[in-house]
DNA sequence: TAATGTCCTTGACCCAGATCAATCGCGGGA
DNA sequence: TCCCGCGATTGATCTGGGTCAAGGACATTA
């Protein structure tokens, strides 16, 4: 029971129809690469709210996620939480050249990843510039990520982070199924209010309460408490303090 | 005398006797590769106090702090600034693939920087993997880096900020010149009081409060604003909440 | 249909850190 | 020697978000 499900549901599938083949750290890799990669992969599931890792356990793998969101967590002694990385598909988890975790890695809904083996990987890696240049690339844009978040968490007031996330939230969203429509952003938040108290430094309960302030105040409006509709998406961004355009009337 | 000294004081300099040749993106370089970067680097000066770059100006550079400390800082259209990283000797400055700054650049100190014009590095560096590998391990440590800092930012109260950044701050002038030898710990803090709120999140009263708080409880002594004692480093670690090891006595 | 559990909301109160403001102290220039 | 200016310190007060506590809304199981 305590494993459940931790290697099961493996239909093993083919990189050709990959969901994230072309996003994934073997994105840039030939047909023969992805053979040899294929050599020294596998799949796990895992069921939301179950753990992938603990911090500081061996770790024998590196994965990229396929399907699924998981988060990065660190905690402290007396049980304070900051989450440090959201894993949406294609992001990769694991470190080449590190044996242990250095952070938990929890799945907030079902996921699936496929994991390398990490010795036969850093080998390859050592040999395969496609994979050390994409793997650099996400790395780079993740280091960015982080520091677009330092600012949030060191800068902003709960109303703006909170508006902050839903806005990082909704253009993935969108930029998912691209469906280029404009009009009003509509999307499910795959956290829940404790999870986004532990993204955003926050208690839980301000959290709710600056929710049900931009709700209030009809910047977002909810169905349920998972489904967020976004009117106006310049307003949200405003409220997020980000002002991407920042041109005032008159 | 606006832009005095950019570029002065470039005393041409051999990579061989460069005080980073073994910690910077070309510590692994052969020689033949160490020749080649040579032909595309140039050094730039800069004093305390003056901005490297602009957040969104075009670069055409790379580049690598040779001596010296420049901080990274991200500003809000209100005023409000946070940094995201501190960069010291052997650090990297800039993105391959990217043609604008994407933070202000400033150095707290006078600084060298040994620069690498930006194309040919990017086509260098996909025939290098050399300079890629080590890249890469840079930018993981960097990112590394950036989540620890988001757990200070979100989750530690002012006094635990205040000893997370002198606790990193003096590990790192320990490692520079690693005399071995133990007893107390003493360094220079390379940053104003103001610096360090930005750094941290806070204000430079809390910041000044804080340090004077940690000075009448014993963690630290000072001497002039600048010179700092530790007189025992777990005791400053536990501060902190890092608590490597956490042993209490019975 | 009730019983239970999980997640969420809302209210009342409090405190850590922000804000506003005065002062200090040291280094550099005339 | 005095003055000036910048960084730092310290005090008084305010407030955003934390803490503690009481329900509410569903979903699952019995």
């Amino acid at each position: 029971m305590a494993t459940l499900g931790n290697f099961a549901d493996t239909h093993v599938q083919d990189c050709s129809d990959c969901p994230i083949r072309y996003r994934a750290v073997c994105a840039r890799c030939e047909p023969h690469e992805l053979d040899r990669l294929d050599s020294i992969k596998y799949y796990r599931s895992f069921q939301a709210g179950q753990t992938v890792i603990w911090s500081g356990d061996p770790m024998d793998f590196v994965a990229s996620v396929v399907s699924g969101i998981a988060t990065l967590t660190q905690t402290m002694e007396d049980g304070r939480t900051q989450m440090v990385g959201l894993l949406l598909p294609s992001d990769f988890v694991g470190r080449p050249g590190r044996d242990r975790a250095a952070y938990d890695v929890v799945a907030t809904t079902d996921i699936v990843m496929c994991c390398f083996r990490r010795k036969p990987f850093e080998e390859m890696m050592a040999r395969t510039p496609h994979i050390a240049q994409r793997l650099l690339e996400m790395t780079l844009d993740e280091l960015d990520a982080a520091r677009e978040w330092m600012l949030v968490l060191g800068r902003k007031t709960a109303r703006e982070k909170i508006a902050s996330l839903l806005a990082i939230i909704g253009r993935r969203d969108a930029a998912l199924h691209l469906d280029g429509r404009s009009g009003p952003l509509v999307f499910d938040l795959p956290l829940t209010r404790e999870a986004m108290a532990d993204y955003l430094g926050l208690t839980l309960e301000t959290v709710s309460r600056q929710i049900s302030a931009l709700k209030k105040d009809g910047v977002i409006a909810l169905e349920g408490k998972r489904r967020v509709t976004v009117p106006d998406m310049n307003r949200l961004l405003e409220e997020a303090g980000d002002d991407s355009d920042g041109g005032m009337p008159a």
